[in-house]
DNA sequence: ACCATCTTTCAGTTATTTCTGAAAACACAA
DNA sequence: TTGTGTTTTCAGAAATAACTGAAAGATGGT
């Protein structure tokens, strides 16, 4: 180990200050999706980690409480993007990230449909089935914009479906063709 | 006008509670993919509306300030999936919203595109250049990370621009296509 | 100019989400 | 069983986001 791994590295701390802005970065990024901040730096630095790390690292590099940490850690292994694994030796878990960008797309997509697009399906379905058999104008338009945004949102829901269970080695080359 | 527009009908009675949920819902949907909630209330509402609506008659309908709606409407504007009208003989601004599900579509992308998509290719962009220089086996593997990513936002960004700048008469029944 | 109507702003409040830290629960080895 | 290291929980605190309402600013008619 012949490494220098100390803060007096320049290059090491470049690194270090380039790895924290993106970690950040990412985090804001992910609050604009609707992602807790903190689940969105935490999935950053496990994907740009060499190793798995511990929840103490992970409390440590992104400054956070253990509670906090714990929580979101939970919350990623629940979305399938972060898996916990066993170090031989260590008794306690380290979580490492995938870090196939398709499978993560894939993941994202998969639960966004179950807990968002899904229900949101099953609204515009209900609101038609009770309000097909009215005949007054402004239910006749509701009941018609609805079927409108339901049959969008299915065809969505297919599209995506279909793409999530591709390989990104049959889609790539199909959509550089749809490209040009 | 002979119509019953008092609430003593049953029929209108139900097509409000129906609307009401409906618009309410889609508050909470919005809430998950990073929308204030208020403004996808109040976008529900004029996509469901035959007339274009007040902010009075907006603030009425969802029970909420006129500093909250004038802001809301404001942000609506501004994402273009809004506009405002006057009516003849009115002093007062009208709104509606576009009815057309895939204008709206295309829209949304194109704000989000613009807000978030391009941030994120160019923090991607930025990590890169700073640390492709580095040898450290750390940095290389999160230089290697970073591209991934950032080859992957860039061609997400392409195929929604295409998507986006097309009619949906040419995308859909090649989807379809493709779908089966 | 004056009045009436409508729009915009924003300081202060409220609601909601997120985070902390300490205690409890758990797991395992000696 | 007891001790040690680890994970989980959760009540209270802090931070953030959203909202209110009243006052100031426009606008247009008379």
């Amino acid at each position: 180990m012949s490494e220098d791994t100390t803060n007096s590295n320049p290059d090491r701390a470049r690194f270090r200050a380039v790895r924290d802005e993106f970690v950040t970065q990412w985090g804001t990024l992910g609050g604009a999706w609707g992602i807790n901040r903190t689940m969105a730096q935490i999935h950053a630095l496990l994907m740009v980690s060499t190793e798995a790390l511990s929840t103490d690292e992970i409390m440590d590099e992104l400054q956070i409480s253990r509670g906090n940490a714990h929580g979101n850690i939970r919350d990623l292994i629940g979305w399938g993007l972060i898996r916990s694994v066993v170090k031989k030796g260590e008794r306690k878990e380290f979580f490492e990230a995938e870090k196939d960008v398709w499978k993560i797309f894939c993941t994202i997509v998969r639960e966004r449909k179950r807990r968002e697009i899904r229900p949101a399906i099953g609204l515009l379905r209900d609101c038609i089935e009770r309000t097909e058999d009215l005949d007054d104008s402004e239910a006749v338009a509701f009941t018609k914009q609805a079927k409108s945004l339901c049959e969008f949102v299915e065809m969505a829901d297919s599209v995506l479906s279909k793409i999530s269970k591709s390989e990104q080695s049959k889609v790539l080359p199909w959509l550089l063709k749809w490209m040009s």
